[in-house]
DNA sequence: CGGCTTACTTGAGTTAGGCAAGCATGTAGG
DNA sequence: CCTACATGCTTGCCTAACTCAAGTAAGCCG
């Protein structure tokens, strides 16, 4: 099974602090790297609870909690109580935190077009849903497993 | 550019500490996530230098330098003066170390083949051939850029 | 030899993220 | 409706995975 070891190589590179300092360097943006996966999320999809957002992106909530008291106070994401449960609250990017967003996605394509400039359309089209179907695949596995 | 989106997901998701988990556990291993990928490395290349391990994870030597004492003391790792440079030392897997590796390797693809159970073999070796480039190229890029 | 570089080590600090305990709200059974 | 248990979030505290800076030993160059 050789896809193993292509997605450990490519995963652990990724995830070092060097692409992350780049990619903010490239942007502009004084953000870290758990901050960006939480724009990400929120700018990926509609408001959402602080407890959704934990589950998608697969950590404790308390970390969520942080992270967007975090983006609060740098103005890129706000809460408005949720109206159906007073318990519960839903988290949303501000018009600046959209931006900050669209800066962010920017540059990291910009990176990545460098990186990847010969490759034919087709092929980062293929690559780019061979990749979105195993992380889905990845993510069914983890919740049919609860 | 809809690979960016893909790829992101990929590694964060697969950066959390519960993979990680789910791993040691099939494995049955008490290792930790940067002694893994320490492990891997050293498992798919002939002996190196400290220095040169450090450049192929992309960390700081220090960082490397406890992860490999940790590895001695558990008997999995150990150096060698190099020959041709006293400063310097060669670091290999002992055998306990690379039957750990085998052991880490095939949790680690027994995992993805419940996850990914419904592809095809070509499918697979597709997505494999496709990430191996990127990888390789997203090196060459990086290094390029010194 | 004297001075600069390289390979590694050690120490200290930061960040991501988990776990546990607590508080407020919701929901069901008697 | 009241008690009891479940949820949603917060806070505090801990660990892992690094980085950066300073130090030592060995090599290299005039």
């Amino acid at each position: 099974m050789m896809i193993e070891r292509a997605l450990t190589r490519a995963t652990y590179l990724s995830g070092r602090a060097r692409q992350h300092e780049r990619l903010m360097a490239l942007s502009g943006l004084p953000l870290d790297r758990a901050a960006v996966a939480v724009l990400r999320q929120l700018a990926e999809s509609e408001p959402l609870r602080l407890g959704e957002l934990a589950a998608r992106l697969s950590v404790e909530a308390s970390h969520v909690t942080r992270q967007v008291q975090h983006l609060e106070r740098v103005g890129y994401a706000s809460r408005v109580p949720d109206p159906d449960d007073r318990r519960a609250q839903q988290v949303r990017l501000t018009p600046a935190g959209e931006e900050a967003f669209a800066r962010v996605r920017e540059a990291s394509a910009r990176g990545m077009q460098v990186a990847l400039a010969d490759w034919s359309p087709e092929e980062l089209r293929q690559l780019a849903s061979l990749v979105h179907r195993m992380v889905d695949d990845f993510i069914g596995r983890a919740e049919a497993e609860l």
